[in-house]
DNA sequence: TGATTGAGTTCTGTATACAGAAGCCTGTAT
DNA sequence: ATACAGGCTTCTGTATACAGAACTCAATCA
């Protein structure tokens, strides 16, 4: 009896999720896929009625958005979409850098084998999509690469920063930007060879010039586009 | 007429400051100064009562809070003041040391004549706290040195994220660490020269180590304080 | 004596109400 | 025709109300 509740309970019982949560979430989403556009005025009532809650649960997902840099909250006129710079974008992709080369270096520190098998497996998914022309695959594996090596780097207060930027980049580049190709697989076979041997150093420069070329890449793909404007 | 008025609007009209900014910086004034203890359960209608306000402004703040990482807000039973682990602060000294670097790094690249000779002002000021053994003085004006060189870096979202990681920082370790003495002055020193000179990758190895050394220091006084216990 | 159950209390989560600020639109005067 | 003033509408900011979840503690039973 005691046994089979311990047993029980190791799947939590469902607990009804707050509705600021639900209604973050379905906020970051409409921001992210481009349903609420960058400048635009978010009116409390309208999104509660659309979402079937309250205006007070809107508030506080509001609120949270703003720390996160989503909408801008101006007093006494409310929340508008955040509209980010060109600046601002090319300072993201400049801290991003930074975050994922230390995470490099500390995944190099702490990888232990299994976790070089993940990265191995990780690869070939990355390059099986990269054969395929599965662009959606492609991003979601290249993703997860990252994601996986910043959970080996064990720090927790890193990887929340990596994912706020991250999250931010992709908003802002992914309707602008293709994603890299073999040479970015290529560059990723190089840094878990690094990571493999524990060469912190040798980890952080190659992720360091993987992710300034795949800001290069950016930049490039937004100049093309600005010209043909 | 019009002049006048022109002038005049320069100073902003005096906007009634939302509460829920009030409340936001009179609790993290309350968290920082150990008036609300790590651990403490924070009740809504207490604080809302202390303050003066209703809950509404109080919800609103915690909810910032807990991005913010200062208090952690668990579903159906309230906010916590968060209680930083030994191990989340070692993940924000390293985390700070990178980001430090990139801003040093920055900084190089764009200081001007005018930045190098508020550097030195600066770089004197905390020589002087230093002479007088002033440690209020002396903690100031190293904050003081280390933002301006964030501001020369023109970097807004790398700012924001040395401001949450610094006010963390020193949240979890004023109360138990002295500042460091001469040895860091001198290291301020040849990091000006280096910005001075526009020497990028030099400002950042002398920052970085600057901060390995400042961490170093921390965990050592934190060791000799466990060993006294 | 110790575990357990159930009522009572406290606090959160959500909804609603109301006052005041900001923006808009129309009417009027120059 | 244009600028300005005034009222009207809309929306935010704040307060209050209420339902339900979590905690407390004492009474009960093994």
């Amino acid at each position: 009896m005691r046994e089979a509740l311990t047993a029980a309970a190791s799947r939590r019982v469902t607990r009804p999720a707050p509705l600021r949560q639900a209604v973050y979430d379905a906020l970051t989403e409409l921001i992210i896929n481009g349903s609420l556009k960058p400048g635009q005025h978010l009116v409390e009532a309208e999104l509660a009625e659309h979402l079937g809650v309250s205006r007070q649960p809107v508030r506080e997902a509001l609120q949270r958005l703003q720390t996160a840099g989503w909408v801008d909250l101006r007093p006494a006129q409310g929340a508008f979409v955040h509209s980010p710079t060109e600046e601002e974008a090319a300072q993201l992709l400049g801290v991003r850098a930074v975050l994922e080369t230390y995470s490099a270096q500390l995944a190099a520190q702490n990888a232990k084998p299994e976790d070089i098998t993940r990265l191995d497996e990780l690869q070939l998914e990355g390059v099986a999509a990269l054969a395929e022309g599965d662009v959606e695959r492609l991003v979601a594996a290249n993703t997860a690469l990252h994601d996986f090596i910043t959970s080996v780097a064990d720090n927790a207060v890193l990887a929340e920063l990596i994912a706020q930027v991250g999250q931010k980049v992709r908003w802002y580049y992914t309707p602008i930007a293709k994603p890299r190709g073999k040479e970015a697989w290529n560059e990723h076979t190089q840094l878990i060879k690094a990571i493999a041997k524990g060469d912190a150093d040798r980890a952080g420069e190659i992720m360091r010039k993987h992710t300034e070329r795949t800001t290069d890449f950016y930049r490039k793909q937004i100049a093309a586009k600005a010209s043909r404007d």
